[in-house]
RNA sequence: GCCGGAGUGGCGGAAUUGGUAGACGCAAGGGACUUAAAAUCCCUCGGGGCGUUGCUCCGUACCGGUUCGAGUCCGGUCUCCGGCACCA
């Protein structure tokens, strides 16, 4: 051990000692298992502080349910496929596959150099032929149970990325990647029915105890299930009838028009040649007026015989429910707004209840409250009308009770070459085939020419698409569209229950680690990649490959890692090195400091993970991103908090330094420790916080904090003799064991230096005796009426009559409580005394 | 609009079951060491008041309540952040 704390080079010694020693080779089971697993990243070829703060927290969990004594999985890959593999392709003519693994050697390193702990006997690479053979083989089990359909339909298309993108890629109606504008495009799609999911998806919310609420609320929201009935509206002159979905069949009576959507069937044969009509699909410059256009045609309600007209709105969406409504102005504010612009009567058929007679309505009543103007049903509650009229409904075959959800089925094609091909093959005679099993996998072809121009590139690689037949042997082609990534991501974490030449779905394997004890990512992934992998899990679960039903019992979503922006009046954003002293580097102005947030590229409000570690280490980076918020807050960047990390450290390594040779010539004789010295009893303490702290939902913080505080008080000890330097060990040695899974590689060293065979790893971890978590003396607060008067030293464990003794005795309480009489004195154990007057 | 979450010093954040508000760190100020600086170490550090080194009053977004005692519980208000958003 060097009298200076050099991070570069004993980190270098223990990342190639741990290689040596295969320290993070997956257990084999033999008590109880523990699956540890973060998010794996896009290897774009750098790692960010998100994916450092990200991973540093599932390192402290893995590192520290190992030496809790856990059988741990905690392995890494790679979400290999995606965008801009292809881009760079078509931008620097490399080959996408080079491109992806050129860059997961470099993102490799850089993990490694940040100590963590992971077995990359178990890494896998979702680009490769081995992973995404089994996307294809899932694929064909859903096509086999009609999971898996095609259909035209309308989607989302990216002008930019000339792709198809899913309904949760669209954020308001731009690209989630590229902030293009999202167009409309007919398509033929392969789709995921997750719809036949949504209920099972939707309830099983509730079992996700270690999940986060917002999470789940989200999920919820996302899956949006609303319980209404659908009814048949007859149109006047006609045997047709007009089928509506309403959620509010109290206010049937109040209908007084019916709305179709625009891409409804029935809008164009009704509406007729009205030009109005395609103008309206266009939608206008604000999209939040409402526009209908009268057809000239009227519905009959079945409950009261009234005609009312029956319009097409731009409001009405043709995807949710039967595409078609009721409209009750006095009821619903759009429809009130709409009846109000066209002068569409409005009449009221809920009141709240205070008067039962209709009043002039000012806004839509939106409340439940009782009926009114509803022939028999007058008079109910809302509640109860809604049974009652349903009731009435399903009896006389007017209609029937349904459930909707806001759930779309997943689509799935892309119009891209970097992704898994969908294995099917079109045959003139036999139509839609399925790739047999044993063709898999279908290999995505190299040296496939990329442009960007257009849609798939596979369609013009004639040695791919030309094909047979497997049923008739014919000719054929083969789909030239590509999976979604999140069919990869949706699985992954089953593929690393088996080592790399096991197969992939080995039933034992998967029933011995799943489901994953605690997942890490991003709140980003809070609908999307979350709810596939558990429709995924339900799926693999109903085909009889796992036995549970969802796949991560704790759920961490990790905040994310901000930094104010600098920006320049002539040169834009500026990066943190380009800001000195506040003023721009390139043209001498002063920088506007901007608001603090997420950091991004764009901004420039980065800080580079490698630079970081190069000056401070991996072990300072890991501690300040674990020590500056609890992770499930937004972490703000702070180069002095970094240094603040990094002097913690320092001061570990020099209290070693000074106290390791006391160490060594004392011995590490506990018993001859003073049991009732306070260094001795911060140690227990802190071995119970550092513990608590972890356990309860991850408090890093806080653990780190009190880490902090034994250091403060090691360093602030004075031995005396022999005993105390066997105090002091006792001291260092623990604080060592606890800080081992934030900053590994100076507990490794300094563990050594103690004398100790390597691995720290390979220790248990501390144990603490509750009998010495207590202080010797203890700060007993007297109070006045709720209020602090004053404060003694006395011994712990004095009974309670004591301690009442020696708050009345006092003479500052006596100045308060004066001759008035004592009323009550309430005692809190070992604390408190509070004196009411 | 609906649904979630959060408001505590100059800053990041502590306070686990209702019991000393501000742990720990950062910044700031003062001191020691040094020719000097950096580094390091020590001290001070929510605000106001005074007879100024100890005492006192106020203080956890705001208003009210429960309680011997409220950052914590209850009712209401405001602000900020995130998600969804013509879903009938």
């Amino acid at each position: 051990m060097d009298e200076r704390y050099d991070p570069q080079k004993i980190e270098l010694k223990w990342q190639k000692k741990w290689e040596e020693m295969n320290i993070h080779a997956t257990d084999t089971i033999k008590g109880r298992k523990f699956y540890c697993l973060e998010m794996f990243p896009y290897p774009s070829g750098n790692i960010h502080m998100g994916h450092v703060r990200n991973y540093a927290i599932g390192d402290v969990i893995a590192r520290y349910k190992k030496m809790r004594g856990y059988d741990v999985l905690h392995p890494m890959g790679w979400d290999a496929f995606g965008l801009p593999a292809e881009n760079a392709a078509i931008k620097h003519g490399v080959q996408p596959s080079e491109w992806t693994y050129k860059n997961i050697d470099a993102m490799k390193k850089q993990l490694t150099g940040l100590g963590l702990s992971y077995d990359w006997e178990r890494e896998l690479a979702t680009c490769s032929p081995e992973y995404y053979r089994w996307n294809q083989w899932f694929f064909l089990q859903m096509f086999k149970r009609a999971l898996a359909y095609r259909k035209s339909s309308s989607v989302n298309w990216c002008p930019s990325c000339s792709t198809v993108l899913a309904n949760e890629q669209v954020i308001d109606e731009k690209c989630w990647r590229c902030d293009s504008i999202v167009e409309l495009k007919e398509l033929d799609q392969w789709f995921f029915r997750i719809t036949d999911y949504a209920e099972r998806l939707l309830i099983d919310c509730d079992t996700l105890t270690g999940w986060p609420e917002s999470v789940l609320t989200m999920q919820r929201n996302w899956i949006g299930k609303s319980e209404g009935v659908e009814v048949d509206f007859p149109i006047r002159g006609s045997d047709r009838k007009l089928r509506i979905f309403t959620t509010r069949p109290d206010t049937l009576f109040g209908v007084t028009f019916m709305c179709l959507a625009p891409d409804h069937p029935m809008s164009r044969e009704l509406a007729g040649g009205n030009e109005k009509l395609d103008e309206m699909k266009n939608a206008g410059e604000n999209p939040e007026e409402k526009i209908i256009i009268f057809t000239g045609e009227n519905a009959i309600n079945p409950l009261n015989n009234d005609a009312v007209p029956i319009v097409v709105a731009n409001f009405v969406l043709m995807e949710y429910g039967t595409g078609a409504i009721m409209s009750v102005p006095a009821h619903d504010q759009r429809d009130f707004d709409t009846a109000k612009k066209y002068g569409i009567p409005i009449k009221q058929v809920i009141t709240s209840g205070a008067n039962l007679s209709p009043v002039e309505l000012e806004e839509a009543f939106e409340d439940e409250g009782i009926l009114i103007n509803s022939a028999q049903f007058s008079g109910l509650k809302s509640n109860d009308a809604k049974k009652k009229i349903a009731e009435y409904i399903e009896e006389r075959g007017l209609g029937k009770r349904t459930v909707n959800y806001r759930l779309r089925d997943w689509g799935i094609s892309r119009q891209r070459y970097w992704g898994t091909p969908i294995p099917i093959i079109y045959c003139k005679k036999c139509g839609i085939v399925p790739v047999p099993e044993e063709g898999l996998p279908v290999i995505l072809p190299e040296n496939v020419s990329l442009t960007g121009l257009g849609s798939s590139p596979l369609a013009d690689a004639d040695e791919f698409v030309n094909t047979s037949c497997p049923k008739c042997g014919g000719e054929a082609g083969r789909e030239t569209d590509t999976m979604d990534t999140f069919v990869d991501s949706s699985w992954y974490f089953i593929r690393y229950c088996s080592a790399k030449n096991e197969d992939a779905l080995d039933r034992d394997n998967i029933s011995n680690w799943m489901p994953v004890d605690q997942y890490i990512g991003g709140i980003e992934h809070a609908v999307l990649h979350l709810l596939y992998s558990r429709f995924f899990t339900k799926v693999l679960h109903d085909i009889g490959i796992v036995n549970f039903d969802e796949p991560f019992t704790n759920l961490l979503t990790q905040g994310m890692v901000c930094k104010e922006t600098y920006k320049c009046q002539e040169h834009g954003w500026l990066l943190p090195e380009e800001a000195e002293k506040g003023t721009c580097i390139k043209c001498n102005r002063k920088v506007e400091i901007g608001r603090v947030e997420k950091m991004s590229k764009s901004k420039k409000n980065v800080i580079d993970p490698n630079h970081l570690i190069e000056t401070y280490g991996a072990d300072t980076s890991r501690l300040f991103s674990l020590f500056a918020a609890p992770p499930e807050k937004d972490l703000e960047w702070s180069d002095k908090g970094v240094e603040g990390a990094f002097r913690f450290l320092n001061r570990l390594w020099s209290a070693a330094y000074r106290i390791k040779a006391c160490i060594r010539s004392s011995g590490i004789d506990d018993s001859a420790i003073d049991k009732d010295s306070p260094l001795f009893r911060k140690t227990h303490r802190t071995i119970k916080k550092v513990t608590h702290d972890i356990e309860r939902d991850f408090h890093f913080n806080t653990a780190i904090a009190s880490m902090m505080e034994l250091l403060n008080e090691l360093t602030a000890f004075r031995p005396a003799d022999e005993n105390d330097y066997a105090l002091m060990g006792f001291a260092l040695r623990n604080l060592v064991l606890l800080i081992a899974p934030f900053s590994p590689h100076i507990a490794e060293e300094v563990w050594e230096t103690m004398g100790n065979k390597p691995s720290i790893f390979r220790q248990p971890w501390p144990e603490w005796d509750d009998e010495y978590t207590k202080a010797m003396q203890i700060e007993l607060v007297v109070q006045v009426n709720g209020k602090v008067r004053a404060k003694a030293m006395v011994p712990a464990g004095l009974p309670d009559e004591k301690l009442k003794e020696i708050a009345l005795r006092d003479r500052k309480v006596g100045e308060f409580t004066g001759d008035k009489p004592v009323r009550k004195v309430i005692i809190v154990k070992g604390k408190l005394v509070n004196i009411v007057v």
